[in-house]
DNA sequence: TATCTTTGTGTGTGCGTCCACAAAATGAGA
DNA sequence: TCTCATTTTGTGGACGCACACACAAAGATA
């Protein structure tokens, strides 16, 4: 017996002049309905819905962005990318999608301030208004500043969505980013997962975290320590803080760690930072599991070298791409789309690190290009 | 001191017309440099190649796609579909693509084959052959017979990329797959990780896999082995083979290889298979480690109830969607595409499970319609 | 001068956007 | 019921960009 499964399609597309033979009116009604031009009767405004909840149409993005009349400004207002490969990658995202969308006619405007001064953001932030960009993709850090940043776009209607986090009590179009508590979950599990039974655990928070907003840091650690808690092993988690910057600091405060909590074999950075624990740890000699967050160039290099176990990715570049894309497609083609955006948690080890590289380090064909410019 | 980095930027597309321009030559002369068309002189195609040197014009694909007067015809040809979800995700994968080119005038034909029987896979090819495809994507599994198939594709300049794996002596336009024995080391790496120092390892072998090639099983075991061997812990493992269908039996060989080998702590299962070890276990009241590949149902329940630790995906249907995307690409805008394309190693979780699945499961619009017919 | 090669120009097609104008339908008032 | 005003609808075109072909103009060669 000879199975086979075949299939021919011819697939067509649906076009606006097929809508309007299906509704039974001419293609500038159904225009109209679209785009919302013009007045049109009760009846026919029927008639050319129906069809649309059938047939699904979806215009071609591509073919829309350069038929249609409009001049697009989008602002980007994150931290300061220098220094950051966080919101680098981030920004990576953006400048791939706009080249993805190069046919459309866009001025883009990057803001970034300073996430540990609240004056510069603000600053920033009346700044991005005063541009009256057409969107605006918000990295947020400041919670009651961003609140009255959307509070100004949703009076002017103007789209944002966000990258990195959730700005509670706001209306964005959409956001990206990872969930931050199951982020802290999944890396409490991967160290208790590879740390004998006997085992004790460490929590190593930088003092001042470079890459992410406070709040992001919070939600981890609430995740990381729900894990232990419905593990019964809260008491066997210890922790310590350290410098992202003094290296000698962090080789003593470290040495008098370890020497007061010998038992600990798995350490957890809920930054990005661990390639700073991991270093201090070779200097003073010292071997435990360490796992943190992010594919920047120091922690792959780490990783690579065998000083980190586990990194946790939340895909920045996909977050700013999504973002950039979400806000075009909305401006030009209409339509709502999802809200919220969870990232996967990529789990990367030396094994599996080399295939997601490129998904990280090099996304868009080109860097970001920054013309910085020093006022007053 | 406030630094704030701004860049204003305006984006703009290069049209054949600024070429023209900036060669010198006419929009004319640009369109036979790029399609081939007509004959250029020397002087003129150099002019035009410099510029596009210069510039890196790419068209529109998708504005290319709605000018471009040819009708394509893909021929997708894979191993049933049928029970195999990670073949049906490749399928998701097709459709993706086809819905989101769905501009293109296009037709699709799926053919699928019986991966036990080389006879069928030779009719099947032979009748993709008779259909005259524009391109194929292939989903191979006899070596010999995909060599013959490709000859045929060869000859009369027919572009084929493959999905999950690549024939060697084969030159396919792409192809996209996991490195198999990454994904075997990286297997072995995971269950070494997370079992006590004392433990030993177990690898279960099904009899008749279900899902993939035994080439593609067997370079699993290669870097599976390489990573005990390279830790001297060859004698470590111990291997068994199981039925993908009889429970029983399996229930009766699982409980006499633990007695046997009681220190076993960690096992992996190098296809998708896992989930019937799992259960098994379940059964006859062992508790260990499993690993195993992809995110079928079976898979993702069995995560979530507990009963598999660790599974790594191989994103069948981003290999099903990029394959379709670069075929059809190459056949409207041309260029070459790059040859090897391998993919990340997704390692999942129960903890971060969640966030992948819609990229596994449902990543299409709708699924893949199958007109099942019968012949002869 | 005749012939061939190369190049420029023009026109049509595909589709969605968006404007202008004409045609039709509707309503109100006389 | 007829007229005028208003609303709604249909039609046509231009534009954006790439593709594809036809044909004429220019140059080169014999």
């Amino acid at each position: 017996m000879c199975k086979i499964h075949t299939m021919t399609k011819n697939h067509q597309k649906i076009r606006i002049k097929d809508i309007a033979e299906m509704a039974g009116v001419s293609a500038g009604t159904v225009d109209r309905v679209l785009h919302g031009r013009g007045k049109v009767s009760p009846a026919a405004l029927k008639a050319v819905e129906q069809v649309l909840d059938k047939v699904n149409y979806n215009p071609n993005i591509y073919l829309s962005a350069i038929s249609i009349r409009k001049h697009i400004k989008i602002a980007f207002v994150t931290p300061h990318i220098k220094g950051s490969q966080f919101w680098e990658q981030i920004h990576n995202g953006f400048t791939k999608a706009i080249n993805e969308y190069n046919m459309v006619d866009l001025t883009t405007e990057v803001f970034t301030y300073d996430q540990y001064d609240l004056y510069d953001c603000r600053t920033t932030y009346s700044k991005v208004l005063a541009s009256k960009p057409d969107a605006v993709v918000i990295g947020p850090t400041f919670k009651d500043e961003t609140i009255r940043l959307t509070q100004a776009l949703d009076e002017s209607g103007t789209p944002y969505a966000y990258v990195d986090s959730m700005v509670e009590g706001t209306n964005p179009m959409a956001f990206y980013s990872a969930k931050q508590d199951s982020c802290g979950y999944l890396i409490a599990k991967l160290i208790h997962q590879t740390t004998p039974a006997d085992g004790e655990y460490a929590l190593f928070q930088a003092m001042r975290v470079g890459d992410e907003s406070a709040n992001n840091t919070i939600q981890r650690k609430i995740g990381f320590m729900d894990f232990f808690h419905k593990h019964r092993l809260g008491d066997k988690v210890h922790r310590l803080n350290f410098s992202p910057l003094d290296g000698g600091y962090n080789d003593k405060a470290l040495a008098a760690f370890f020497a007061a909590h010998p038992n600990v074999k798995g350490a957890a950075v809920l930054s990005s930072r661990g390639s700073i624990i991991a270093e201090s740890l070779k200097r003073i000699g010292i071997n435990v599991n360490i796992t943190c967050l992010d594919l920047t160039a120091d922690n792959i290099a780490a990783m690579m070298d065998g000083r980190l176990d586990f990194l946790v990715g939340q895909r920045p570049n996909l977050q700013g791409f999504l973002a950039v894309e979400t806000l075009l497609k909305n401006l030009i083609c209409g339509g709502r789309p999802e809200v919220e955006n969870y990232m996967p948690l990529d789990i990367i080890t030396r094994e599996n690190i080399d295939f997601y590289k490129e998904y990280y380090v090099q996304n868009s064909t080109g860097g970001v290009e920054i013309n910085t410019q020093v006022e007053k």
